[in-house]
DNA sequence: CTTGATTCTCCAGTCAGGGGGAGATTTTAT
DNA sequence: ATAAAATCTCCCCCTGACTGGAGAATCAAG
């Protein structure tokens, strides 16, 4: 058992972000000495490695935390995480889509107004005129 | 001149983001009537249209303000907006390729847990083991 | 027993881009 | 003249993922 500075030196996650998981029910509510001190167990260095891992994958806390849910049937959901990573993968697809088609038409703006020079008795710069 | 509710009307941006817009500087401040209800020239519904289609371009309103500051020589810097959508450009070049990079790290993690096949005596679940 | 390190809870704030609503005015229409 | 609509300012709320600090309590060591 240890307590959470420990805990915190071992995974990398700091005291306040590992009570804020806590909180979200990213990891269990460890026990308590009866000064209300946590003890967590050793392997919940493990279980915050991994949350780090799929948080630098991309994922959301949200994501994350119904990926860790554990079913009532008291196994680890293997195969939802599986599948949150293949439904991210194809959210990232549409992101990059997005964006090459946001870039495409800030090309198009821009080549625009290169197009339209700027005329002495405008009061306004002409890209002002939408 | 036109009040708030009508220049919300004509631009379709919300009285309260007009007002909030007022606040971050991106639209100057009207004048007001003796009542200090805000009177706008009629040209604030490009300006604010303008300011949707930059947004829309996916430029934050930092970026917009910083486009739209009139200089003290009294022109509006057409040739910053260029830059800034230069510089954008180059931005979402940069998100794509992280995003790319992530997308081939997720893939890499889900064929490694798919060839790593679930052992029965395992207390937790595979993915687990960071 | 005392001191210092650790931890506790609770509150507050950050960033962006606004939204909701109170309570007070002002303007407009009848 | 009066009612209704529009607008005013002010302050708090939201999202996400934390971070900081205050003040109190607890734990470990000498």
């Amino acid at each position: 058992m240890l307590r959470i500075g420990q805990l915190s030196l071992e995974s990398g996650v700091s005291i306040k972000t590992i009570r804020y998981y806590e909180e979200l029910g990213l990891i269990q509510s460890p026990e308590r000495t009866e000064g209300k001190f946590r003890l967590f167990t050793p392997d919940t260095v493990h279980r915050l490695l991994f949350v780090k891992r799929l948080q630098s994958l991309g994922l959301s806390l949200q994501e994350i935390r119904e990926c860790l849910v554990i079913p009532d049937h008291g196994e680890l959901p293997c195969g939802d995480i599986q599948e949150k990573l293949i439904k991210h993968i194809a959210e990232i697809d549409q992101q990059v889509e997005q964006l090459l088609l946001l870039r495409q038409q800030l090309t198009e703006t821009l080549q625009e107004w290169t197009d339209t020079p700027v005329k002495d008795d405008q009061f306004i710069c002409p890209n002002l005129k939408v």
